[in-house]
DNA sequence: GTACAGCTTTTCGTATGCAAAAAGCCCTGC
DNA sequence: GCAGGGCTTTTTGCATACGAAAAGCTGTAC
């Protein structure tokens, strides 16, 4: 099963990549699978409703059953695979009413960052945030999809972090990256319009208007969430975030 | 170590019992001790900032180290405990800071519970929170703060359940329980004024007024987190939820 | 030709074993 | 008497082993 090849752990980098990982982590190698496993979800070489077999992911990331045992339960905490009780674990395939209720949670969520951010924004955290916001712009010129997607993932995450909530942070974080692993698929970002909102978005916060601020995250959200709605019924390629 | 006379899994009872449970779970002995820890967890047999070691758990509840590993990854994904790299794990440690951001997020989560549940209540939803309204009345009066502090989850719980957002009930009983850890050695139950406000939120949800459901659930948060800031500088026994 | 029963295969769930890292302790040197 | 270094002990992290349950398949009976 397991091959032979990769006993014990992997350092089979350069030394100078080793050293740079030294001061990092000491060794925490179920982490590392957690996020392979996700990178593969997330790309869709998972697909939905695949069933995994632990071994052969094992096998396959030359790893044995443990590490990618503990991965996938986090995973399955975290919402990204179903775990059936004595059959394994299926990537999870999302319906809609769960990506709705999903794309509702976040609003208010990130509702609520934003006004947090209006409030403890600082001229640094302003300049960064506009410094984002231009990346996006470039991003948008140069028609590179995911250069966008990270852009925008970027800004919301920044927002959040100015907010100073460290709970609705990593709240924010679990539910953004699902709510974009549903939406990628069928969409193409909305582009032009989203980043009109962002702009409009910094200046509230800038401003240090929360309330505004607020206002402007929600119509952002709620706009998503329409957009999505569109596609479900016409079943063409729309807009993203 | 492990005592040799709880081998595999527990058929042991009668033809019948065993039918009943055929059909609800096969054998998920991680959750048990998942379960089994949090309780030692949050009725403070497991103290915080104390270690837990892995084989001590094992022995005394049973089962061998690869169960019990598995639950300490759950309880540290859902903030119970620190899996500190490579020296194990620690029941978390709340600071003053962490709980009252979560005491923030609870109550922007309930608020929106509490308006979806104005959105969606039947007649029957309405008369099980008046049941649960009804029983929270007679846990005041006879005095009992554990029948207190469940009546209040339980109310709470049932208006998430009423909102038909599964994703969100979810987040609620996760931030929710957590907050009854922090709290509820510090506090005794706010009482009069508490169920006085959920007399108000169930009203507003009977009429079907979101709009006034959801100021009545903020404002009842807020309420909650003055409370606790009062007793953070006083010092004194104070109110809870 | 189809359905059912029994067997085989696959895969999970749990237990155990082993090596490495961290913590604690003791001993030595100054 | 105190500080530092090395050894021992403890505990984690990963790997492997084994038993049981579920799924799939095959053969037989009707």
């Amino acid at each position: 099963m397991t091959s032979p090849s990769s006993r014990r752990r992997a350092p089979r980098g350069p030394l100078s990549a080793a050293a740079t990982r030294r001061v990092e982590r000491p060794a925490p190698l179920r982490q590392a699978v957690y996020e392979a496993l996700l990178e593969l979800i997330v790309n869709r070489t998972l697909a939905p409703g695949q069933h995994l077999v632990e071994a052969e992911l094992a096998a396959h990331l030359g790893v044995s059953r443990q590490p990618v045992r503990e991965a996938l339960q986090r995973l399955q905490t975290d919402g990204w695979v179903d775990l059936r009780p004595a059959q394994g674990a299926f990537v999870h395939t999302p319906t809609e009413e769960e990506a709705d209720q999903l794309l509702a949670v976040r609003g208010v969520l990130e509702t609520y960052s934003a006004k947090l951010a209006a409030e403890h924004a600082t001229a640094t955290d302003v300049k960064h945030l506009r410094k984002l916001q231009k990346a996006g712009e470039e991003a948008l010129a140069s028609a590179n999809v995911d250069r966008l997607v990270k852009a925008n993932a970027d800004l919301h995450a920044a927002v959040a972090t100015i907010g100073r909530n460290k709970v609705l942070s990593e709240m924010i974080g679990l539910v953004d990256r699902r709510v974009r692993w549903y939406y990628t698929p069928i969409a193409r970002p909305r582009s032009r319009d989203s980043w009109n909102e962002h702009a409009d978005l910094v200046t509230a916060i800038a401003d240090g208007d929360a309330e505004r601020a607020g206002e402007v995250m929600h119509r952002h959200a709620e706009q998503t969430r329409r957009t999505y709605h569109d596609h479900k019924t016409s079943e063409e390629t729309v807009d993203s975030d």
